[in-house]
Formats: C-alpha cells, structure tokens, sequence
DNA sequence: CCATTTCTACGATTTTATTCGTAAGCAATT
DNA sequence: AATTGCTTACGAATAAAATCGTAGAAATGG
C-alpha cells in the first residue's frame, strides 16, 4: 500500500486544493475566479497561496507555457483519510463510531445514501 | 434548542479542552502534566493559552483560591458537530455520507459499534 | 522569619499563515 | 515601437497562534 506523505494542507490550501481536485487542472486565474466567488482576496494571494504549494509539493505544474497549468499533488482521499484520522483521534477519543454517530446524528443522508451505508456495514460485519 | 456560540477553537484550545472534556476540571497544573506527556512546551504556555480561553469564554474559571480551578465553557458535543459539520462542507462537498463511508472504511469498528450505527440508520429511515 | 516552591499576570518573541504591492517579462493590439 | 493587459516572482506587511521569560504575590516548610 502507498504510503501518503504527511502534509498538512492549512485552511487556505485546502480551499485551492478542492478546485483542482474537481478540475484536474486549473490556472492561478481560474481557481482564483471560483474561490472570489466566495472569498474576498486578491488574485496576487491566490498565485502565493499556489507557489508556496508548489514548494511544498503539494501541487505539480506545468511551466512551460507562460500560465503555468497547476495540477495536485496528494489526492482527495488520501487528504480526508488523514484529516479523518486526526479528527477521530483528537476530537472523538479514538472511536470513529463517535463520529459516524455524530456527522448522521446531524446531517441526515436521504434514503439512497442510508441504503448505501448499510450495505457498507454489512459488508464489514462479514469480515 | 439552544443556540451554540460560534466558537473555533485552536488545535492547542481542543488539545486543552480534551482534558477538561475529561476530568471536568482541572488546574493549569493538572492539565499541562498530561499535555506534556505527549507534547512538549513549557508550562506558562499552557498557563498563557488557558487564559487566553478564559478571555475568550471557551472557558470559565474559578478564582477564589490561589490555584485556579478550569473547566470547559462550550461542550464536547457542541465544538464535535461544529468541526464534523465544517470538514463535511469543505472536504466532502456537504455528503456527509461521504464522511460516515471515509471513516468506516478506514477505522472499522468492532461488531457491537457496528450494530449500535445500523440502529441508528434504521430510526432515521423511519422518518 | 527566611528560603524555596508554586502560582498568576503580562509583555515580548517566535513561528506560521495570509495578504498585498511592485517589478519585470511576454504577447497581442494598435 | 509604444501601449495595454495578463502573467510570474518575490519581498514585505499583517494577522493569528504558540511559546517563553520575568516579576511579584501567596503558600510551605524548615
């Protein structure tokens, strides 16, 4: 099994992470239309936020046109796996039960979804 | 239903309140010798970091003895489904059945958790 | 009563994250 | 060729979080 590296992405990273996961690849220009949408900053902040990102291998690019073409660098569900992992640990005393119980208890899923988790936990009930 | 205050916690704050969260209260003492088993910083940070929670209302404090007597201001339950309902808008695009399969697959739980989660979905299918 | 320990208060420093301004290159257009 | 617009690079400012050092007040114990 791949090992994941242990990057953290902070707040801001996860919010550019997300567009480029949805797009595969994105411009500085492009991931920073979508994220104006909702947050307020300017574009020379998004084009940082994605350089230090590069740095940090969080991301790949593509420099050989002049608009550099930004890819990720750590997939999304290794990135929730991590996030998950220390959430449970830190925030539900280890037991993800906790926190199953807590995110349904919460935010209901229709009933597709409830049939879908079912047979995941029959699934793992055989095992 | 009450209003929850819109708190966010730092990760040092969760790490604090983990304990207060615990043992219901706690001396500035009592809470960095179990922070510094795992962690290592001095003891006038945690003093520091527990005022600044005061300040903030995360926490209250009694005072009337020398050694202060902490404990938490905001529950465990409360800060659990703001920070559960955050990570399901950013990181699983507002699916919390996205989260609930993450944390399955990942860190299956024993065959009575399991059980204990089906009850709940069969309740929430009712309705 | 004095020395030692244990507290709190609090300012200052350090570290990390976020934001922005400016310069310089390049390309298209006039 | 000059202008305009968009791009990257990069240093610097700002903000937020965490850490620490020092001082002084209480408690403890010889």
């Amino acid at each position: 099994m791949a090992v994941s590296k242990n990057t953290k992405p902070t707040e801001s990273e996860l919010e550019i992470l997300r567009v480029l996961w949805d797009k595969g690849t994105a411009t500085v220009r492009e991931v920073h239309e979508i994220l104006a949408e909702h947050k307020d900053a300017g574009y020379t902040t998004t084009l940082k936020l994605m350089q230090i990102m590069f740095e940090k291998g969080i991301v790949k690019r593509d420099d050989s046109s002049k608009t550099h073409i930004y890819r990720p660098n750590i997939t999304r569900e290794n990135t929730q796996q991590q996030i998950v992992g220390k959430m449970i640990n830190s925030l539900f005393g280890g037991s993800s039960t906790q926190l199953v119980m807590q995110a349904l208890g919460n935010h209901a899923p229709n009933k597709e979804e409830l049939e879908e988790i079912q047979k995941l936990l029959d699934n793992l009930k055989k095992q």
